[in-house]
DNA sequence: TTATTATTTCAATAATCGTTGAAATATGGA
DNA sequence: TCCATATTTCAACGATTATTGAAATAATAA
């Protein structure tokens, strides 16, 4: 990942809501959730919730598709992976960034792919 | 790492020249580099400069000292490490994120715990 | 003391950010 | 077709950001 990509990236995580945006599509996984399902769940107007969509979007944070009426949103883990690998390499002393995961893996998926 | 200093941090990190003086502190190691050496490198004004180390140091990615008329800033890296922790732990599927760091080891300290 | 170096503080500025309300667009159903 | 639902677009707004220039502070040297 390039540094531009990380500050873009680091931007969009940057931001409460976002943030916030951005860990629900985690919990929720590949299929995602629409958009609607996300403004009732953290209770944003969804015009606010579209302004941070772009944001995580243009960051590659996140996919959209539509689906009927709604547009489904969901995580994109290897931005993720891209971003947590150059803080890694670039932002660590070569100590002990990215040991071992404490506990909490953020909830069981069970059907988990490679 | 609660989510508010998550935010915070990389809040300090998604700007260019901020994100640059803190990949020079992680390269300078735990002795650090004066505050003008640092604006000599990045081609900073020193005002500028002081601007941007207040949001690292709130942040805690950052600690100052002084020495003689200089200021001397060093990474802490417990904090890029609680960071990382911090999304690998929230925002990474459980897949893949945080896996083996690919290469360069950004200068070897090898005193290494745990 | 006065001068010099190193850095911070302060006020001003343009630019960007996050939120809101109103209107527009897209899809599906009656 | 007309209507309801789901989401986006747009214009506004106050708040925050990054940068600049000028002045202040701190430490040292002459």
């Amino acid at each position: 990942m390039e540094k531009t990509d990380a500050v873009t990236a680091l931007a969009a995580l940057a931001q409460d809501n976002r943030l916030d945006v951005y860990r629900l599509l985690v919990q929720a996984g590949p299929d995602g959730m629409t958009a609607g399902a996300i403004a009732e769940a953290l209770e944003l107007a969804p015009n606010t919730l579209t302004f941070h969509f772009d944001r995580l979007r243009m960051a590659g944070l996140v996919t959209v598709r539509r689906e009927g009426r709604s547009m489904i949103y969901a995580a994109r883990f290897e931005t993720m992976n891209a971003l947590v690998g150059f803080l890694t390499e670039n932002c660590c002393g070569g100590v002990s960034c990215a040991s071992a995961p404490s506990s909490k893996p953020a909830r069981k998926r069970s059907k988990t792919p490679a």
